[in-house]
DNA sequence: TGTATAGTTGCGCTACCATGCAACTATTGT
DNA sequence: ACAATAGTTGCATGGTAGCGCAACTATACA
């Protein structure tokens, strides 16, 4: 019965609704940096969200290099289909900025894949170094 | 998009989870009395959590006199309809007890009411006189 | 080897949530 | 009118969860 749990408190967050979401109408896996690039949201956080997603079995992650790549699970499950079903029809007009700012990311993958890393450098980790005119550094 | 949080988020409980497939199973409504026998919870808790499913518009109330009959929503709504395919799906071997102890209680309506209110006692709030050979009163 | 980049995680803080207890309200029966 | 019963809610407590910050790890490049 937990598990079922873990699943709907997984489901309980407007994050995780979005990053489901966008897998959904992506149609193809996505990295960290373009979901912090269409979300608008820390690197660290959306790191964080996925990772309760994975743990909650929602999504699968595929490596390449150091690039993560995640996607929608492919479980048959008949409980994981009918929570598929259920998202798929919270309405896009709810999420219309984050397809449009989805689709920007992937018109400029290469190949398929994403090679640009976050182009919205304040949504970065703090421990980077972050491209200023000036300014203080740490 | 807080209407779906707020969904998720009540079916983010194992009571409520139980109190929804009590519903689903005994395909008839059910009032907190019957809740608190079947699921062994005190009756103010079941209350608080039939609240909430109510808030969430997964269940709706008919009132009899002082008796307060719970169903679940009939909404034709997709993402409901999902979401309550979802919960058909948690398996009802999770659920045995449950099941066998809202059919007794069934089994003892009459004219598909619920006469006798509470019938294990502890459940109840300690306002109420509790029958006992001594003890203390307040 | 050192640097850069993509991604992950520990810590502390704040807000949220479930529960127990007791008091309460609404309705009905005596 | 009072008592009983079904059901609801306020308050306090303890546990949970999301976030910001900063440090960290894994991998690849120079």
């Amino acid at each position: 019965m937990q598990e079922y749990i873990e699943i709907f408190k997984a489901l309980s967050d407007e994050t995780r609704l979005r990053i489901l979401n966008l897998l959904h109408s992506a149609q193809t896996a996505l990295c960290v940096c373009e979901f912090t690039d269409a979300l608008e949201i820390p690197q660290y956080n959306v790191s964080r969200h996925l990772k309760i997603l994975r743990n909650a079995g929602l999504i699968t992650v595929r490596k390449e290099g150091r690039w993560v790549y995640f996607s929608l699970s492919t479980s048959s499950d008949s409980f994981y289909q009918a929570i598929l079903e259920a998202i798929k029809h919270i309405p896009s007009t709810l999420l219309l900025k984050d397809h449009k700012e989805i689709d920007k990311r992937l018109n400029v993958r290469i190949d398929g894949k994403c090679l640009l890393g976050i182009q919205k450098k304040h949504l970065q980790g703090k421990s980077k170094p972050i491209p200023t005119t000036g300014g203080l550094t740490k």
